[in-house]
DNA sequence: TTGTAAGCGTTATCAG
DNA sequence: CTGATAACGCTTACAA
């Protein structure tokens, strides 16, 4: 594909017989052009189809209109919704959006941090899910705008927004409680992971049955693990709800339940967090608390393009959002037992 | 955030006392150095942590080592897996990936075609998804780089990787073929789509029993209109298979399917195409061809890079990648029929 | 209301 | 082996 030569402003301040700097002002509006001109501009600006090119404007203004994002895995729905709530946020600010995928993997995202290093980027949206934040991110963020995602880092102020995981908690808890249910699994998450804690702090503060507490990796295959686990342990008087701390987990208990004949809701209730697509879609479906996966990556976005164009001073705000219960099939009353019901 | 004053190639010039040009060539080696000086400098690099101003070298090369990726959705796990693909393959080659999420909406492409005119970016991997391809793509795409991924756009030749459609239908097709069954169900997609075509194409040609055909829009709820419609119409002789065009609507066809008490796969086997996560999920989980989301992004854009570096011509080469056929439970051979055993 | 000229940071050309 | 100098295309003092 060959590469027609470039139309510059000299071309078009040329054809409109002015100088550069007019049509520079006619474009921007910086500074006031008589109509007559500025029509003229105008119209060669049309005719030679102008638009000013993107590095001479970056060399000169210092700035590229450009943020980075850095997820670990844009497979994961999650993170996939967050990037686009980055994306939409960005470009209605005229910002575009550079994608860096971690792949939880450090020296990917030394790459990234190199970028920024090159002015290449204005601001960089954080959201690698990792928990040991890297020393070196903490080292560029001062002195270079960071916003984080679904992700607060120790000693590293800056805007965030994350979901409310404790008002999740506290949902699953109450729907629960309000259900009739007394004992409870619980299938945790990765304990340094402030979402885990806070998911499960809440659980617990509204919860008042008893619980027991089994410690998964947010993978499907570890909520499969913790029911099996427990049925083996269980003696005759098995708990009658479980909280998953993620979807994924969720669906693994539904399969390890099946596995032990015990069906849902029927014989157990089953909530879970994020509402991953595949929650709607099992059968029974699932219910769960909502993340505002999209919402998170926008108000971030959002806010950290505001603090570059400087409408707003970049301080270190941080966005709790709220979460949402999503009642489908997997929960319900106890003492409903359709076992005792006439096919018996 | 203040931004410190940037370290530029003459700062390190004059701490090395030597000329900006020779700092350049023993960044770029393109001129030989005397080892003395270049260490020196290298010395001065190090200690000042100076990197070449991005703005700068791309005014100047008139490359910004950025490609544009639009797709229509990320949320859809096809165009993430795609998008990694993309970024990971441009990433290798120093590229980065400015995201443009279109929302099957033709203004946002509008604004992301301004983003070429302005010489942003250097090519495009286009995998916007819908048919009807923007008479302004295929303009642009005569004097700008453009791959297409996953897309087929008549009098647009171009770099392209496309699944193997007409192989998956086959796949589906002999498999089910193989397994005993004589009648099938076809839930098709979007006729104007080549894929669709393709893909009910291959079918056709392995299975060699009846088929009833559905027209479907690859969403889910269409999936589960076409069992229900076909099922009000049946008599007494219906299908023992589906083939479902894409998961959605196979799993749209299954929650329709335990609507009329047909067991899956005991009653009707069943087969969808793309392998999306819910896929392996599912209980009953689904029978898929899947596709090569991930390497139909990464060879799209790995050959859109290197014909922008010149390593390769850019030839409109088309990539037809394998697709695979994934047994899981939900296809089973006709004639074992549970409800002749036992329990009646 | 408009123009001239300097400068943004880099690399290429040409000269030594 | 190295250095001046120009050029990339744009914005913005400063001047008229």
């Amino acid at each position: 594909v060959p590469t027609q030569p470039r139309v510059t402003i000299n071309d078009v301040a040329a054809a409109a017989r002015v100088s550069a700097t007019t049509v520079s002002h006619v474009l921007s509006g910086k500074r006031p052009v008589a109509e007559e001109t500025a029509k003229r501009v105008r119209k060669v600006i049309d005719r030679l189809g102008y638009t000013p090119g993107y590095a001479a404007q970056t060399l000169q203004s210092g700035s590229t209109r450009v943020i980075g994002l850095l997820v670990p895995d844009l497979t994961n729905h999650f993170f996939a919704a967050l990037a686009m709530g980055v994306e939409n946020a960005a470009h209605g600010l005229g910002y575009s959006v550079v994608l860096g995928n971690t792949c939880f993997d450090a020296e990917r995202e030394r790459r990234y941090l190199q970028m920024i290093r090159q002015r290449a980027i204005d601001g960089l949206v954080y959201a690698a899910g990792t928990p040991p934040a890297p020393d070196e991110l903490r080292r560029f963020a001062s002195g270079f705008p960071v916003a984080l995602a679904d992700e607060e880092i120790p000693g590293l102020p800056a805007i965030t927004a994350v979901a409310d995981h404790r008002a999740g908690g506290e949902l699953a808890g109450r729907h629960l409680r309000l259900l009739g249910h007394r004992r409870a699994l619980v299938i945790g998450g990765p304990p340094e992971l402030r979402s885990s804690h806070d998911r499960l702090a809440g659980f617990r503060a509204e919860f008042d049955g008893e619980i027991v507490l089994h410690i998964g990796d947010y993978q499907e295959a570890s909520g499969y693990a913790a029911v099996m686990a427990q049925s083996e342990r269980d003696a005759g008087d098995p708990y009658t709800a479980i909280f998953a701390l993620n979807d994924l987990m969720a669906l693994g208990a539904m399969r390890a339940l099946r596995a032990v004949r015990r069906r849902v809701p029927d014989d157990v209730s089953i909530v879970g967090f994020d509402d991953i697509p595949t929650a709607a879609l099992m059968n029974p479906s699932l219910t769960t608390v909502r993340q505002p996966a999209y919402l998170i990556g926008s108000t971030v976005a959002e806010e950290l393009v505001r603090s570059l164009t400087g409408e707003v001073a970049h301080t270190p705000t941080r966005h709790v959002l709220a979460v949402e219960l999503v009642e489908r099939e997997s929960t319900s009353p106890t003492g409903r037992d359709r076992s005792v019901t006439p096919n018996r």
